[in-house]
RNA sequence: GGCGGCGUAGCUCAGUCGGUAGAGCAGACGGCUCAUAUCCGUUAUGUCGGGGGUUCAAUUCCCUCCGCCGCUACCA
C-alpha cells in the first residue's frame, strides 16, 4: 500500500484559531480523505508551536505559566478541529517530550557534523527593554549605543550563540530546485525562492540565550534553540524521528507540506537545508496557498477583522464551511471572504442544487413508490447516457483533485448536478406517476437518480464528509469508493432530512454578529472615500529637527546618512537624496521629520524616521527648509 | 529601481498555441409543481486596462503607458 504523509504548519499559540488556520487544516483533511479513498495509507500531522519569547511574555502578562497558556489555546484548536471533522493522526505540541528529544537529536547531529558551530553575537543590550539594540543605533557620549525605544544607554554584550552553516547550502539548494521544479507549487513561489537563494545566504543564528522558554541546546543549558528550528523539526518528530522507528521509516519523506505564503522562506530554504545537513530526505512537495482576505482586505489583529469560524458555525454546518473554503479559493492566489458571498455560495450550491436534488428525488420515491423499489427495471438509452456522462465527469473531477484543484473539481460536480435537475424536468416523473403503465419507466428514472446521487456523493465525500454519511444512510448504502454506484434491484430508502437548511440574509444579519458585520462595512465605505479622521492624522508625529551631521553612506549612490536633533533626542536618518542634495546644502538646516515611523535598516544603518520632502513627477525631492528661528522639536499639526 | 504576476459582463472568474468572447451569481421574462419560494427554459449588458506595432485578421504575439498585487533592493 502506498503511503502519503501530509502536514499542516504547527500553529503558534499566541493566536486563537481563525479562518486562516481553518483553511489550511481543512485543506489537509480534504486531501487526506481523498488520498485515503484513492487507496493510500495516509498520515496527517498537525499541531501547535508553543515556545518563544512572545509566549513567555503573554503568559507573564496573564499571570500564568507559558505551558498553561499553551494548554488553553491547544484546547481551542482541538475543539474547533473536532467540530470541523478534522481527522488528524497526530497533534504534535512542541512542548511534548518526544518532540523536544527529537529536536535535540537533530541539533546534535548537525553539531557533530560541524554545520552547527558556536559563535558570537556581538550586540548592544538594553536592560530595561530586555532586548538587543541594532548595531546601527546611534552612539551615546561614552561610545555605547542608545536604545531607540527607551533612549537609555545600552551595554555592550558579547553573547555566545550557535550558528547554522546555511551559507554552505546555497548551491545545493539551487541544484535541488532545478532538479525538482515542482518542489514548490505554484511556480511563482518557486521563482521567489530561487531568486532569494541566488542572492546568497548568511549563516543563521539558531540559538538564543535571552529566551528561556524553549528547548535547550544539547550540552549548553544557557542556550535555547531558535523557535523556527524547533518548529520546523515537528514534521519529522511528529512521526517519531527521535526513535527513528518503523513509523518514521515508513512515512518520511513527507509527500506534502501545506503552508501559507508568509512562511515560504522557512519551509523552502531553511527547512530543506537543515534536512540536507542531517542527511535526511527532503519533503516531496510544498503547496503554498494564499491568504483569505476579508472584504478585500488583509485580516489582521490590528484592524480587528479577523474572522472567527465560530460565527459561521452558529448558522451553518461544518460541511458548509469546508465546502466554501475549498470551492471559493484557488490554491496560490488569495481568496476573498465576505459573509454575503458565503451565504450566496452555500445557498446556491448546497441548498438549492445538491440538497434540493436529493430532497426532490427522495420526495418522489416516498410519494410514488412508498420509499421502496420493488421492481427490477431495464434502463433506457437516456439512463445509460447518464451513467456514461458520470464516468467522464468522474475522470475529470479526479484529475482536478489529483492536482489539488478542488475548486475546479467541485465546479464540475455542480455542473453535473444541474444536468440531473434538467433530466428530472425533461422526464417529468410526476406525469409518469399518474398512470400505472408508466410504472417501470418511473422506477428506472428514480433509480437512475439514486445511483447518480450516490456516485456524486462519493466524489463529494472528502469535502463534505458528514453530509456524505447522512446521504448514504438515507439510501441505505454503505459502500465507499468511487465509480458508478448501484444499490441493487430491490431496496428501501429512508425519509429525507434537510441536509442544508436555508440561511436567509435576515437570519444571518439580524443577530449581533451581523450588526458587527454591518458596522464594519460602513467603516469600509468611509475609508473608500479616501478620507481619514483627525485621530488618524494625529498618529503621525511630525517635528522640526536640526541637521547636525551629514555624510554619504559608503558604496551607495543615493543614500545620505543624517544625524538630527529632534528635540527630545538625537537620531539617525537615512534618506535617498544624495543625487540631489550635497552635504553642505543640508548641514545645520532645520527640516521636518516624521518621528514615529517604524525604524528600518537601510544599507546596514538604522533609519529612525523620515525627512519630509515634496517630490515631482520624476521623483526628485524638494526638502522644505524651516526658518532658523523655529525651535527644534516643534510639533507640526 | 529590479524580477514575476494580474487587469475580460454589475460581481466572482474561465478562455482564445491569432479568426472581434463565455460560465456561475445577481437582473428581466416565461414554464413546471416532485422539491428547502427550490428547479427548468429564454434573455440584456462587454470598444476583452489605454495607446502603438506585426498580420488579410489581435482580446490572444511584440512594444509602450496606466493601475493593482507578490518578492526584492542603495524607497521610507
Amino acid at each position: 500500500m502506498k503511503k502519503f504523509y501530509i502536514t499542516t504548519p504547527i500553529y503558534y499559540v499566541n493566536d486563537m484559531p481563525h479562518i486562516g488556520h481553518t483553511y489550511t487544516t481543512i485543506m489537509a483533511d480534504v486531501i487526506k480523505r481523498y488520498k485515503k479513498l484513492r487507496g493510500y495509507d495516509v498520515f496527517f500531522l498537525t499541531g501547535t508551536d508553543e515556545h518563544g519569547q512572545k509566549i513567555e511574555k503573554s503568559a507573564n502578562k496573564q499571570n500564568i505559566t507559558p505551558k498553561e497558556l499553551a494548554d488553553r489555546v491547544v484546547k481551542r484548536f482541538k475543539e474547533l478541529w473536532e467540530i470541523l471533522n478534522i481527522e488528524y493522526d497526530n497533534f504534535i505540541r512542541t512542548t511534548d517530550s518526544y518532540h523536544m528529544k527529537g529536536v535535540q537529536k537533530i541539533f546534535k547531529k548537525l553539531q557533530n557534523k560541524g554545520d552547527i558551530y558556536p559563535g558570537e553575537y556581538k550586540g548592544h543590550y538594553c536592560i530595561s527593554c530586555e532586548s538587543f539594540v541594532s548595531d546601527t543605533a546611534k552612539n551615546s557620549d561614552n561610545g555605547n549605543k542608545i536604545c531607540p525605544d527607551c533612549g537609555k544607554t545600552t551595554e555592550k554584550v558579547t553573547e555566545k550563540c550557535y550558528f547554522f552553516r546555511l551559507s554552505a547550502y546555497r548551491d545545493k539548494l539551487l541544484k535541488y530546485y532545478e532538479k525538482h521544479p515542482d518542489f514548490i507549487s505554484p511556480k511563482t513561489r518557486m521563482n521567489e525562492v530561487t531568486s532569494f537563494v541566488k542572492m546568497g545566504l548568511n549563516d543563521l543564528s539558531i540559538s538564543r540565550s535571552t529566551v528561556k522558554w524553549g528547548i535547550s541546546v544539547p550540552g549548553d543549558s544557557e542556550q535555547t534553540i531558535y523557535v523556527w528550528f524547533d518548529a520546523l523539526t515537528n514534521y519529522i518528530t511528529g512521526i517519531n524521528y527521535y526513535k527513528e522507528d518503523e513509523m518514521f521509516k515508513k512515512y518520511w519523506p513527507a509527500d506534502l507540506h501545506i503552508i501559507g505564503k508568509d512562511i515560504l522562506r522557512f519551509h523552502a530554504v531553511f527547512w530543506p537545508a537543515f534536512l540536507m545537513a542531517a542527511d535526511i530526505g527532503l519533503p516531496k512537495k510544498e503547496l503554498v496557498h494564499g491568504w483569505w482576505l476579508k472584504d478585500d482586505k488583509k485580516m489582521s489583529k490590528s484592524t480587528g477583522n479577523v474572522l472567527d469560524p465560530k460565527i459561521l458555525l452558529e448558522h451553518f454546518n461544518p460541511d458548509s464551511i469546508r465546502y466554501f473554503l475549498m470551492r471559493e479559493a484557488s490554491i496560490g492566489s488569495d481568496g476573498n471572504f465576505s459573509h454575503q458571498g458565503f451565504i450566496d455560495r452555500i445557498n446556491t450550491d448546497l441548498t438549492n442544487d445538491w440538497g434540493n436534488l436529493i430532497s426532490r428525488t427522495g420526495g418522489m420515491i416516498e410519494k410514488y413508490l412508498n420509499n421502496e423499489f420493488k421492481l427490477s427495471v431495464k434502463y433506457s438509452k437516456r439512463e445509460e447516457q447518464i451513467k456514461k456522462e458520470y464516468i467522464t465527469l468522474e475522470k475529470n473531477v479526479l484529475e482536478s483533485f489529483d492536482n489539488y484543484q478542488y475548486n475546479k473539481g467541485l465546479k464540475k460536480i455542480l455542473g453535473f448536478i444541474n444536468y440531473l435537475n434538467k433530466y428530472i424536468v425533461e422526464t417529468e416523473p410526476w406525469n409518469l406517476a399518474k398512470s400505472e403503465e408508466n410504472r417501470e419507466k418511473l422506477n428506472a428514472i428514480l433509480k437512475t437518480l439514486v445511483r447518480a446521487i450516490l456516485s456524486i456523493n462519493a466524489l463529494f465525500s472528502p469535502v463534505i464528509p458528514e453530509t456524505s454519511e447522512k446521504i448514504k444512510k438515507i439510501f441505505n448504502f454503505s459502500e465507499s469508493g468511487f465509480g458508478w454506484k448501484d444499490p441493487g434491484e430491490i431496496f428501501k430508502i429512508n425519509k429525507v432530512e434537510q441536509l442544508f437548511p436555508r440561511v436567509s440574509n435576515k437570519d444571518f444579519f439580524s443577530n449581533k454578529n451581523g450588526e458587527k458585520e454591518k458596522k464594519m462595512e460602513d467603516e469600509k465605505i468611509s475609508e473608500d472615500e479616501g478620507l481619514i479622521n483627525f485621530d488618524y492624522f494625529k498618529k503621525v508625529e511630525m517635528v522640526v529637527a536640526k541637521i547636525i551631521d551629514v555624510k554619504k553612506v559608503e558604496n551607495t549612490d543615493k543614500l545620505l546618512e543624517l544625524i538630527v536633533d529632534a528635540g527630545t533626542d538625537k537620531r539617525t536618518l537615512v534618506a535617498g537624496i544624495a543625487q540631489y542634495y550635497k552635504v553642505e546644502d543640508l548641514n545645520n538646516k532645520k527640516i521636518i521629520i516624521v518621528k514615529n515611523l517604524k525604524p528600518i535598516k537601510l544599507r546596514g544603518i538604522l533609519s529612525q524616521g523620515m525627512i519630509l520632502a515634496a517630490s515631482d513627477a520624476n521623483g526628485r525631492p524638494y526638502i522644505p527648509i524651516i526658518p532658523e528661528e523655529t525651535p527644534v522639536g516643534a510639533i507640526l499639526k
